[in-house]
DNA sequence: TTGTACTGTAATAAAAAATATTACAATTAA
DNA sequence: TTAATTGTAATATTTTTTATTACAGTACAA
């Protein structure tokens, strides 16, 4: 895994404790990061609408709905990318009886972890989760 | 993630199925990898008491134990490293209220969903697996 | 109506991580 | 005593991630 969930976590627990809207350089001074790269994931949740943005002169972004209706769930899936458990860059040997299946079951067995990931995920909301900031 | 968790899982498998020692440069055959990475992968697994080894010539690896009695669960954890929602490589801000606080929530987080992953590997033993091959 | 503070995005560079390669010492069966 | 193997270090290459530079587009406000 690379840092995409935990500058997604930092952006939305920003925006849910602002109470006006942030612009992208201040989150990156926050999260410590290039502003660019805050910026490509700020693009990303829209484009999951997870948040809004207004653009030009004392614009930027907020939360598109309540804390309350955003799960950590719907957050992860946003940023998620390829299997959680990882995966090779090569094809196993099809020539191997081993090698010509085991792709299938673990993408199966990848998936039945993410489902487990992805409910326990959901059993807390961001405004769950920023309560906990004090 | 890497690919080091489906590597491990492919190791074991094939040492599962196996009714012999097999060799190193076997395995990377069949999983289609460099040799010297299965064999630093082998090394750890022997490290966690998965597996066991025979140096010299006519030499190889083998399960150290029922496949029946190796969850999946064991097979991450030797494989595991960091945290499985990510992280990002810089520290935050800690002059930012949120800054400050956020890598403990997010680890406390992720030690959650990563007991949860671990909980549903833990139902399913390597001879499970294996079973699905044909 | 013009300057300024933003968003949005592309192109490129740099840094870090993953994987591959080469090399060779140590071990053991035949 | 030779050949096949484990074990591991050092280095190189490739891939991925992150940072940087640049700039067009938008909208507020003087």
């Amino acid at each position: 895994m690379n840092g995409r969930f935990p500058i997604a976590m930092h952006i939305m627990t920003l925006l849910c404790t602002a109470d006006d809207l942030l612009s992208s350089d201040y989150m990156a001074g926050s999260i410590n990061v290039n502003p660019v790269l805050v910026r490509k994931e700020l693009s990303n949740l829209i484009k999951h609408q997870l948040i809004i943005s207004r653009e030009g002169k004392n614009g930027g972004y907020t939360l598109s709905k309540p804390a309350t209706d955003i799960s950590l769930a719907s957050i992860y899936q946003a940023v998620k990318q390829g299997n959680i458990l990882g995966q090779a860059k090569n094809q196993p040997n099809p020539a191997c009886p081993i090698g010509k299946q085991i792709n299938d079951h673990l993408k199966n067995l990848d998936n039945e972890i993410e489902q487990a990931m992805l409910n326990k995920l959901g059993t807390t909301n961001l405004a769950g989760f920023c309560k906990k900031f004090d």
